[in-house]
DNA sequence: TGAAGTTCATGAAACGTTTCATGAAGAATC
DNA sequence: GATTCTTCATGAAACGTTTCATGAACTTCA
């Protein structure tokens, strides 16, 4: 009459004959003599009865719930970082919780909250606030952004990949360099790849010209530099490296517009290593970052069992591709 | 000693001098004597106390989350979709739950199975799966796909949106169509695309040629398509349809390198409005799905009180936007 | 054969919440 | 002032799981 509800441990042990623990250990694959295991499995398919997580939960305090902050899933990177993640989580059969910041520090706050009343099992953070408080109790590992040594931090090689991308481009043959990007004001791994770009300049003895905007600028402010390095219709300097694949696709529409050409005149390499649709061809010449290695580094140490004795910078090769604005 | 531990409802209640229930009701912003309210409330703060989801989710078989179930978050589309159907979600005070399918059946079983474990309160899928069991016990809403009319089902006007890309490539001035699509054999939603469009060109009296690949076909075979309608120089008709942006980009490719110039030669229009970065210009020509519209529908639905009072299509308009694959 | 040791199913207690029957205290009615 | 109504805080029970002390049933060994 009322037994429309999904049957429980209890029903199933009823249903096996068995003691409610022994359905528990079954369920959880612990060593149960066979002959138990056996009714006690004959009865789960019999009542088709479905574990309850949130029992599980309540009881062990433990969720298989790890939370992703992350400003959203539009941006290709992102999206990518996602990817990988989930399935980084899903092979140790954990669960993500996605929470999409939208670049908004109250959100940012709110998610913390929210993840800590959900009581999941750790967080991995890629955020561009800088006075985030951390959770002392909850596992926290951050993506391309250093907090202190007590909070892992998963980045790529930025300084690494700046200076790659300085040397491929003498290596291509230019002779002056420049630099763009556009990005919060305070030093995170990301802004690195200036600092390696400059670095690899200065060894090589190039001339190089360079401009960093705060987020929030207008773009065309960049349009406004490149036309000033425009002289008798030619620029300046043959070799430029964005910080962003996204910038690098942006400001190589600005070069057409200024009837610049892509790789003739100026040879572009970006970062971050962005397909179109997530497959096929970069968008630009590129520094790739190792987002499948970044995710497994991020899930594996937000796991580890001893998070304190961790590393508390993880930093990871990257790659140069080509991508159809260099010479190559 | 002991009491590390995150306090809890009993600890409260202790701290404020006031019943367990007295502190549930506060906490779920049930009516409650303005002086009772106040001293739970110091007390929470004071405790820093923190809501325990499981324990909710357990006592009351609700667990204020929806599945997602999606192929992948890389396919800029379906990164938009989830964006969008996270912001309806959370406006709700839901929290979604993300199901990468891959394009694999088997995966997708699997999360039927494992979102029933976590008692999600509802399911919103996109899959492509001919055969998927839609449990009868959980609110389930589809994208793009029709089961039944006891499932509703949200997709753009796809029928409309063939007719007006029909319309508009004949208004732009092309005298002959053609019409490329892949994607599973299943007559779909999205395949109503099609439909529209021969539709339209068999009213407005225009030529027109098509070719539908299985799902798996390797995608030369529409460049030997379009290399078999090429005579002295020329393709034999100026108009193409494709059936999504993805696939109208891939194919924009294919001609360049036959040599035929979009959209001097042939016009192109494809189907979904994908942006660049999400943002800023469409990537080609296109009919615009109406995402957050689809996102907000498919939420409300699978949230509504009555699911089975609900109507089993909800189909909402489609817009055509400029992408620099057309005239115009 | 008996004692000691080993294995392993048993089932009660506990996790943190919501719900609801209970009754105390105050308001309204006559 | 006595009675009935109304309001509202109270706290025990229940949700489905895991854990662990208990002891039954065997095994081993002298």
């Amino acid at each position: 009459m009322k037994d429309k509800q999904t049957p429980t441990m209890a029903d199933v042990a009823k249903e096996a004959g068995v003691a409610l623990g022994t359905v528990s250990k079954v369920v959880n694959g612990q060593p149960v003599g066979p002959e138990f295991r056996k009714k006690v499995e004959d009865a789960i398919a019999r009542l088709g009865y479905q574990y309850n997580t949130s029992g599980r939960a309540l009881r062990t305090d433990r969720t298989n719930v790890i939370a992703l902050i992350i400003p959203n899933t539009v941006n290709p990177f992102f999206a990518l970082l996602v990817h990988h993640i989930n399935l980084a989580l899903e092979k140790r059969n954990f669960r993500m919780m996605l929470c999409f910041t939208e670049y908004d520090q109250n959100r940012e706050a709110e998610f913390i909250q929210m993840v800590r009343q959900n009581r999941v099992d750790g967080i991995i953070a890629l955020t561009y606030n800088p006075d985030l408080t951390i959770p002392a109790d909850i596992p926290f590992v951050t993506i391309d952004r250093f907090f202190s040594v007590s909070v892992p931090c998963v980045a790529a090689d930025n300084f690494g990949g700046g200076v790659l991308a300085a040397k491929k481009l003498h290596e291509l043959g230019c002779k002056r360099l420049a630099f763009l990007r556009i990005g919060s004001t305070l030093t995170n791994e990301p802004s690195k790849r200036k600092d390696g770009f400059v670095s690899a300049c200065v060894e090589l003895g190039i001339p190089f010209e360079m401009m960093v905007l705060d987020d929030g600028t207008p773009l065309s402010r960049f349009q406004d530099f490149l036309a000033a390095h425009i002289h008798e219709g030619r620029l300046d300097f043959d070799g430029l490296f964005v910080g962003t694949d996204m910038l690098a696709y942006t400001v190589i529409g600005m070069l057409k517009s200024l009837h610049i050409s892509v790789p003739q005149d100026v040879q572009v390499i970006g970062f971050d290593g962005i397909r179109m649709f997530g497959e096929g061809e970069y968008i630009v010449s590129t520094i790739v970052q190792p987002v499948q290695e970044i995710a497994e580094a991020c899930v594996s140490t937000v796991l580890s069992k001893h998070l304190s004795t961790m590393p508390s910078l993880i930093c990871l090769p990257v790659q140069y591709a080509y991508g159809g604005t260099t010479r190559e």
